[in-house]
RNA sequence: GUGGCUGUAGCUCAAUCGGCAGAGCACUUGACUGUGGAUCAAGAUGUUGCGGGUUCAAGCCCCGUCAGUCACCCCA
């Protein structure tokens, strides 16, 4: 133990029993995206530093990426999110791709911060996007993907719901509140934080930022009016489209949902858990319209989210949803008597695999109380001897491990009878 | 980047005022020389994260450092 070299921080290590629920939530997501017709697609995990330059500011870049130098002397960044690379592929290729493109991704990313609950250093993301449709029905298709997600690992509306707003709609509110175009980013901010802090701070704050009393009063006026979203065509045009689609029991206008970033220029859309533990969004999103051009290609508009495999991670499990798998992939094991008997056990094993069966065979002749442990704790159901009577007769005992029982029966019918073990409940 | 808390056996954690480093689970062996889970018995296990300091004596106090964790910040 003393002398093991330490994982890198904010790493996590993937046993077995983990690499399991990770495939297990690549499956949903695949099943998920594809039965909206989603492509899957990747981008490298290492990009030019440029590229993420371009769009987010050399600074947060520096700060929070790994960055590093190549022995050319470029600087590369690990990928801390997708969408750059999106739109650096989708604009390579931007005359010969059929639109509307809808592609999805799911891959590991790095963003160089402090580790916390729900915030690692190497995390898996989740991306879902639409590019070159402009239209609150479009925005409405991303929020059912990522509502038919939710429904599929378990999570009900009665636990985690998605939060939309509507960009337009505030910035509208906020010229008729008198607050100025260069105020917006940091008022925005304001609103996007008025849940996780207490009142009185967050008034404070407030006022400390330039907003008048009155403003402020409009303001939290503004937040707690939960029929807001009536005076937006966009969004009185996506609800209705929400419905149409089914999931409008997993949706609620919020006006506090903002979204820190920059190139959100309409629907903004973020998943929470109503009642855990943790306070993070479970996936996030939005309509943006420039990231292209950011990036040398032509204007398109494109809508898309993301979730990070951390805080779903903590939310299912909290719930009690992941299920559990059987620590070997293959459910019955060939043990070994003893040497003289070691091939035969091999070839049985070899047999059964012909047969469509996984299999593993016991690696060498150890004594069967061993062997049978480690059946169970390896989660097998079956487990088969060839022992010295066995093998005068051609025979072979097949045990149940649920059961317990167990029958001596014709090597021929090994496979068949293995089959209905495994078939039952 | 800022602050709080925590580092003791493989795991979860005890250890009184600074005074012999322990328990449960897991593990090994046996009860049971052809059968796992259950039970019983026995056994093994430590650089108390690391480095320094104070002290007759440090797991405990002090300094530093590393790691974990929580909050802030940020959240692409």
């Amino acid at each position: 133990m003393k002398n093991i070299i330490q994982p890198v921080k904010g790493t996590r290590d993937f046993y077995p029993e983990q690499m399991a629920i990770r495939a297990w939530l690549y499956s949903i997501l695949r099943q998920v995206s594809e039965s909206f017709g989603y492509q899957e697609w990747d981008g490298p995990f290492i990009e030019t530093m440029e590229l993420y330059a371009a769009k987010s500011g050399e600074e947060l870049v520096k700060e929070q990426s790994f960055v590093f130098q190549d022995r050319g002397g470029d600087f590369i960044t690990l990928r801390p999110e997708l969408t750059p690379s999106l739109a650096r592929m989708i604009a390579a290729r931007q005359n010969e791709l059929a639109f509307p493109v809808r592609w999805w991704s799911f891959g590991p990313f790095w963003r160089y911060e402090r580790p916390q609950k729900g915030r690692t250093r190497e995390f898996f993301q989740w991306n879902a996007d639409m590019l070159g449709v402009n239209s609150p029905e479009a925005d409405a298709e991303l929020i059912a993907v990522a509502a038919a997600f939710l429904k599929a690992v378990g999570l009900t509306p009665g636990m985690a719901l998605i939060l939309v707003n509507n960009r337009r709609l505030m910035e509208a509110e906020f010229d008729a509140l008198g607050i100025l175009p260069e105020k917006r980013l940091e008022v925005s901010g304001l609103v996007d934080r008025s849940n996780k802090m207490e009142v009185d701070k967050w008034e404070a704050y407030a006022l400390e930022s330039g907003l008048s009393r009155t403003q402020l009063a409009g303001l939290k006026t503004l937040l707690e009016n939960k029929e807001l979203w009536r005076k937006s065509d966009e969004l009185v045009r996506l609800f209705a489209a929400l419905k149409a689609l089914g999931v409008e029991d997993y949706v609620r206008f919020d006006p506090n949902i903002m979204r820190g970033l920059l190139y959100y220029t309409g629907t903004v859309f973020e998943a929470f858990d109503l009642t855990g533990g943790v306070r993070r969004a479970i996936l996030g999103g939005g309509r943006y319209d420039n990231l292209l051009a950011e990036v040398g290609g032509e204007p398109l508009s494109g809508v898309g989210f993301a979730m990070g495999d951390v805080v779903l991670g903590i939310v299912l499990r909290e719930r009690g949803l992941i299920p559990s798998f059987p620590p070997s992939p293959a459910l019955t094991l060939v043990t070994v008597f003893d040497e003289s008997l070691w091939l035969d056990s091999y070839a049985l094993a070899a047999d059964l695999r012909r047969a469509g069966i996984a299999v593993t065979c016991y690696p060498e002749p150890a004594k069967l109380p061993r062997q049978f442990k480690f059946a169970d704790r390896m989660g097998m159901r079956v487990a088969l001897v060839i022992g010295p009577d066995e093998a005068t007769d051609g025979q072979v005992t097949v045990k149940d491990l649920r059961s317990g029982t167990q029958e001596i029966i014709q090597r021929a019918a090994v496979a068949p009878a293995v089959q209905r073990i495994l078939a039952s409940e």
